[in-house]
RNA sequence: GCCCGGGUAGCUCAGGGGUAGAGCAGCGGAUUGAAAAUCCGCGUGUCGGUGGUUCGAUUCCGCCCCCGGGCA
């Protein structure tokens, strides 16, 4: 039976983008980018991008398309990613969804909380203040506007507070209150979904991952790095956090040799993965198969 | 060959007569609008080998091996 959409899930360099084209090629499917950095231009070698002959064999969508300067998110995703389902439905077509950012495919097969959107001034003034003064006081104020919110969230996990923070300041509601009503429909809901996540062998995957991290330096990553810092980006722009863009930049400025770079970089994306796995084994229910 | 210094966790190293510790690496976990983010937890060890002294040696002593440096 010919499925509606696939999933393909992953840790980094596990060999996602060629099973996704072998999926494409036999289903007449679009390749569907479930990677929150791989969204992004100019890091084309670092966030390790299906290469030009992959997107000349089969459709690609959601691969560099946000801008770097704005912020992006699970939401901008969602909402892209199912204007990029219905469009390939459209085509008669199948979505396959491929990545290892475990959030975008809960939010893809579970759907979002319906938040409001937060006032940039608001959510800049919050970022600021945990910038300045630290999560503990930002935690402080969480504990006297959402204080069953807070109870939830530990003093020193300062992404969660501000964003737990900015809602309540907001909305004059918790956090929890959204999350807890209408969730927005699942994007997948009634359709025949096929649910697989590849989980290789760790050292297998770490051999991959070295390997990789040394080929990416061979290819330009380097390069890709100086011309991203080029566009002179405000701080804050999530681009700067791919893996391998600060270890880059150190040896730039001359803080890291070239081998302490590249094993630096290694040690960066071997922690990610090992991250990937503990989300994909906790959060993956059964309906997904392993390879 | 002789003289120093060193051999302790995967790596770099601290310690010191009562079977060991730190950083990094690694491992486990959480995860709802920055998620390649953010946060929490866990030392994983023939203390080079072998004899001796000792109630007890990784620590002190002898011999051997290995790695630096120096003198030849």
């Amino acid at each position: 039976m010919k499925p509606d959409a696939i999933l393909l899930a992953g840790p980094t360099a596990s060999g996602k983008s060629a099973k996704a084209l072998q999926l494409a090629e036999q289903h007449d499917g679009v390749i569907v980018n479930t990677d929150s950095m791989q969204v992004y231009p100019v890091l084309d070698v670092l966030t390790a991008r299906p290469s030009p002959e992959d997107f000349a064999r089969v459709q690609h969508m959601l691969y560099g398309h946000a801008p770097l300067d704005q912020p992006y998110s699970v939401a901008r995703w969602l909402d892209d990613a199912n204007a990029a389902a219905q469009a390939v439905w459209a085509q008669g077509k199948i979505p396959i969804f491929v990545g290892g950012t475990g959030l975008y495919f809960r939010a893809l097969d579970h759907g979002l909380a319906n938040t409001p959107e937060i006032d940039p001034d608001l959510r800049r003034s919050v970022r600021d203040d945990l910038i300045e003064h630290g999560s503990g006081a930002l935690y402080l104020r969480l504990q006297e506007h959402d204080p069953t919110g807070a109870e939830g969230l530990r003093p020193t996990d300062g992404q969660r507070i501000a964003r737990a923070l900015e809602v309540v300041l907001q909305t004059g509601k918790s956090l929890a209150h959204f999350q807890a009503n209408a969730a927005s429909s699942a994007l997948l809901g009634g359709r025949r979904v096929e649910r697989l996540v590849l989980m290789p062998e760790r050292s297998e995957l770490h051999a991959r991952i070295n390997k990789r991290a040394r080929i990416m330096l061979e290819n330009g990553a380097l390069e890709e790095v100086k011309a991203l810092l080029a566009l002179d980006l405000p701080p804050e722009a999530t681009v700067l956090r791919a893996i391998g863009v600060p270890q880059l930049t150190s040896l730039l400025a001359g803080e890291l040799s070239q081998s302490d770079a590249l094993e630096a970089l290694r040690a960066a994306t071997r922690q990610y993965a090992k991250r990937q796995f503990t989300w994909f084994r906790g959060q993956l229910d059964d309906r997904w198969k392993v390879l």
